[in-house]
DNA sequence: GTCTATAATCAGATAGAC
DNA sequence: GTCTATCTGATTATAGAC
């Protein structure tokens, strides 16, 4: 076989396993894994059911690598920060990126949610580990800065809660929130107006000040 | 046939609906509506999953039982208050009610939320109206308090579902919070440090003090 | 009112032609 | 690699004896 065969047969592949996942992980958003069909799955993603069963080998399987992928990129895009930088800084910053990716990606948030939901059977082990682990350095770093006097003493697991809470639930309650507005959907001035509440009660709350309030 | 046997199949009856629309509300907050299976809600009220059909013409039947009776009692629990009110006791007793509500009976914010995340088709309707009728109300009376500059002006609606999103997120991410905490379920002590920081961040976010802060 | 048995449908997974 | 056909078991719902 030549190269060239070689590498658009990978590219196919490629191509059908993306398809594959984007769409269960549009179905898992919505109804869960118990509550999605193969078959859902399959007609969102415009292929014959068997085909899911060539790329995967049954629906756990699939199920794992949609997770794993929201995990992954989740871990890349978000929360790496010292002691030695600006409480505010950080946390604005962080808020910011929760926020976007709660508006943009709201599947992601809402699969997660639904996971958790149910008992987090597939992510126990995960939050257990690495999820703690991520969230001990990041309190140990907010009660330096507490110890320090630049922040207001709370309880860092906790405050930590309430950006995950307050962010997440533009994706997760996304439906409520836009029947309530009486929206169709996000557009760009919503993720700034969310983001500048959010940062500035949690920020004032927690003694700091928001960039844009300063001098 | 006597008045005595009619109140005692009456009674009976009573019973088993009851203990059918907690076991259904438990299974059907953990799995969403498609997730959860008859039999499986059969098993957790220790039934034959027939008569569960004699009590309920069909799931869905079942389902809008559960969810109507989840709606009226937090109609019932929470949040009536006008103007004349407190800005700081009013927001205080909503925020320690919600918590209370979350880590009390978590089936029912879980539930609601299952329903949410899969695109509210049950709820819909309700959102549009009842729902957003009370956030209006309440909406403006945060604005009147806000004009009089009893607190920072800060959009309405949006803080409404920042002190929503803090309380049901331990209720929604109840397994979550615990794995991270290394707690295997929550204690009252745990209710008055949630409901501390929640109200404290909240609070002082929109310029007002908690009560315990005072003098 | 209760429960066993069963009809009818749907879901996950596979076989095998192309 | 793709797709139709099909197997097996689960699921909703009902029939009918008790």
């Amino acid at each position: 076989m030549k190269a060239s065969e070689n590498n658009r047969k990978s590219h196919i592949r490629e191509k059908n396993y993306l398809n594959i996942l984007n769409a269960a992980e549009e179905v898992f958003a919505q109804n869960g894994f118990k509550g999605s069909s193969m078959n859902a799955i399959a007609e969102k993603a415009g292929l014959p059911k068997a085909n899911i069963h060539y790329y995967f080998s049954n629906k756990m399987a699939l199920y794992m690598e949609v997770l794993q992928r929201i995990l992954v990129e989740w871990n890349q895009g978000l929360g790496e920060f010292t002691e030695q930088d600006d409480p505010s800084e950080v946390l604005e910053h962080y808020i910011a990126s929760k926020v976007l990716q709660a508006c943009q990606k709201p599947h992601q948030s809402k699969l997660f949610a639904s996971e958790v939901i149910s008992g987090a059977p597939a992510i126990a082990d995960y939050i257990r580990t690495e999820m703690r682990q991520w969230l001990r350095e990041k309190s140990a770093i907010f009660q330096i800065w507490m110890d320090k006097g630049l922040m207001k003493p709370v309880d860092p697991s906790h405050l930590m809660f309430m950006i995950w809470s307050t962010t997440q639930h533009y994706a997760d309650y996304q439906t409520q929130v836009l029947l309530l507005l009486n929206q169709q959907e996000y557009e760009t001035s919503d993720y700034e107006t969310i983001t500048r509440i959010v940062t500035e009660v949690i920020l004032t709350g927690v003694g700091l000040t928001p960039s844009w309030k300063k001098q």
